[in-house]
DNA sequence: CGGTCTCTTGACGGAGTTCAAAGCTAGTGG
DNA sequence: CCACTAGCTTTGAACTCCGTCAAGAGACCG
């Protein structure tokens, strides 16, 4: 049921037969459907999500009522948001199910007694951490280093079939552009 | 002599005198001189740096030449580039110095054997990146949701005595734009 | 005190936005 | 299973924020 979640831990740490029989006590495996929220603007978000099929995206308002999408989750990523989930404050983003999605569950408050239990996913969850990071860490460098249609040619040669699943104006404003615009590139209007 | 990084600790977990003492042998304190690179691009870095004194920045270079200030770390700040440590991958950023420092060095080839020794650190260094990501997270949104007249608005009423402590077009890459254009923030000469 | 690094100022240009209107697609209910 | 509607995408014209270039004025360090 959570082999997806095992296999994951164990790219990262060693994880026996047992350990794998407590951790699937922990993790409530639940399904959603496409457009159910995990998490909406000024809650405090309770939980991480492991995706085990189908994506989720989080993203947030301007004043100027517009969306911006600020991360996507695929197959074998957490997504949460980790800043209201350990200091118990109201989340600015909205996290929501794009697809019909599988997710693992881990309550915020069953999170410690998990890492009592099998302590070596406090080193597996710092290299998720450290894995997150490095990707909003390039991300800001390709916002600031190229063009909106260098941004574009880059994504969807990194994610040639993940760019299928997008809505374009999602995509578009992951990208940091409108939507308008990223069907200009498409049609071959910009240099 | 590693007090600030003792104290910055406790705020997270429990850390006894014992503990600390263990702490002072793995932590190497140097002192550097302003423009000294920790890292430097291409070369696969060996430690995270805990700022006890002075600030330092990580930048990285486009093609044109031009420099793209990355991140700041002030006093009680950790810097390093997580996915080269981690992954002993080349590094595109460069760490500099930018004032004299004092710096708590954590060798990435003690690092293993200083969680064996004080495993609560695990969960130390998993608040530092919770941190870190959550920082980033919101570099992004602001990127994203503001012009870049707000963005130094924002970050001068935020931080404004360290803003004096940063050459504009450092702040200006930092920001997202053009030492030129933040010039003419200053100056009243934009909305 | 001389040279390099940093900041300022202005004219011009361009990448991307905004607005509006029309075409298209997909989900939903009958 | 079809029709209808709401949401998504396309297109074009006008506009704007900010970049580029260039030249000069400080400011700091050896």
């Amino acid at each position: 049921m959570i082999s997806a979640l095992v296999d994951h831990i164990r790219r990262y740490v060693p994880l026996d037969e047992q350990e794998a029989a407590v951790l699937e006590q922990f993790i409530e495996v639940r399904e959603v459907k496409k457009k159910a929220f995990l998490l909406r603007e000024g809650e405090v978000c309770k939980a991480n999500y492991f995706m085990i099929k189908g994506f989720c995206r989080s993203y947030f308002m301007t004043e100027k009522d517009t969306e911006h999408t600020h991360l996507f989750a695929i197959e074998n990523w957490w997504i949460t948001d980790y800043s209201s989930l350990e200091r118990k404050t109201p989340s600015m983003f909205n996290i929501q199910a794009q697809e019909p999605s599988t997710l693992g569950v881990l309550h915020r408050d069953k999170q410690d007694e998990l890492f009592m239990a099998i302590p070596q996913l406090e080193r597996y969850f710092r290299s998720v951490l450290e894995m997150a990071l490095a990707a909003a860490h390039m991300r800001i460098k390709y916002i600031y280093s190229q063009s909106g249609h260098e941004r574009y040619i880059h994504f969807s040669t990194s994610f040639p079939d993940f760019v299928q699943r997008i809505p374009q104006y999602m995509l578009a404003s992951y990208l940091g552009f409108t939507p308008e615009f990223l069907s200009k590139i498409r049609a071959g209007k910009i240099s």
